[in-house]
DNA sequence: ACCCAGGGGCAAG
DNA sequence: CTTGCCCATGGG
């Protein structure tokens, strides 16, 4: 293991903040696949242990290069806010690989974190590459699971959404979406793309462009971001939640949303049938 | 036995 | 343009 200064960071929260899915604890450090190469990572005090030759890719998927205090500096000046904060310090939007992310996602409807992992995995294992000094296996290309028959990928706990899952590994793997060209596109044109993937709208297209495309202005309204909008407004009449999450949120919005999400589940002190 | 989960898509109003 | 309903599955 060779060591990585830090700036902010905290890796725990960021791994379990509902990002990303497929990060095994390891005694004090964890076990995962970026891509194609298994890295091991554990956090001392202001330092990051790290796989040999991991480091640069280690330090662009952690986005250790974030100007967190920068990014403090514009959360809005609010008790939910505020709260998020306090609560979230150190806590990292991640750059995921394009594709492992818009696959995940798609599988994420309606489900909650821990069984968005178990999904994650059992895809991993029963189509991915396996990858040399880890146990869990690269996510599985689109070519791959394109060739994979609805019924398999049922028997990974997909349900309803296999046949999304499916239909988007066709639709990418023979380019009539190009995830690279995406990356050049201006976030509404990049937004209308994604979209145009079964299983894909609104919501999950905002999870991709914030962690995989670097759009941190981007906020995916899930219902515990819902939840924490109504209760900032009150009981008045209710805007479009995105719209007003972009305009209230500041420049990066994205990364509010996160924090409010993973303040909101780990209290849970929001009511869960207002509307 | 319920209720809920990082929704999407389509029909009907 | 909005609302209602179904899609399948596991956990609390």
């Amino acid at each position: 293991m060779t060591v990585l200064p830090l700036p902010e960071f905290d890796l725990r929260l960021t791994l379990l903040s509902g990002q990303v899915f497929h990060w095994q604890e390891d005694g004090a450090g964890w076990r995962g696949v970026i891509g194609r190469t298994a890295v091991r990572v554990e956090q001392m005090a202001g330092e990051l242990m790290v796989t040999p030759g991991a480091e640069k890719i280690v330090s662009r998927y952690f986005a250790l290069d974030h100007p967190l205090d920068q990014i403090y500096a514009t959360f809005p000046d609010d008790e939910f806010s505020r709260g998020a904060l306090a609560a979230c310090r150190g806590l990292r939007v991640i750059r995921q690989p394009r594709w492992e992310c818009l696959a995940t996602f798609i599988t994420s409807a309606m489900k909650q974190v821990s069984h968005i992992r178990a999904m994650s995995l059992a895809l991993r294992a029963r189509f991915g590459d396996p990858i040399e000094g880890s146990d869990v296996a690269a996510y599985p290309e689109p070519e791959r699971l394109a060739r994979v028959t609805e019924a398999k990928l049922r028997t990974c706990g997909l349900g309803f959404r296999a046949p999304n899952l499916r239909a988007t590994a066709i639709a990418v793997a023979k380019g009539s979406v190009d995830l690279e060209a995406i990356a050049g596109m201006e976030t509404d044109r990049a937004r209308e793309e994604l979209c145009k993937l079964p299983g894909v709208g609104r919501k999950i297209a905002n999870c991709v462009l914030l962690f995989a495309y670097e759009r941190l202005d981007a906020v995916p309204v899930d219902v515990w971001i819902a939840r924490v909008v109504r209760a900032m407004r009150g009981d008045g009449r209710l805007p479009d939640l995105e719209d007003y999450s972009r305009e209230h949120f500041g420049a990066y919005a994205g990364y509010v949303q996160q924090y409010l999400f993973h303040h909101a589940r780990i209290s849970k002190t929001l009511p869960a049938r207002s509307k």
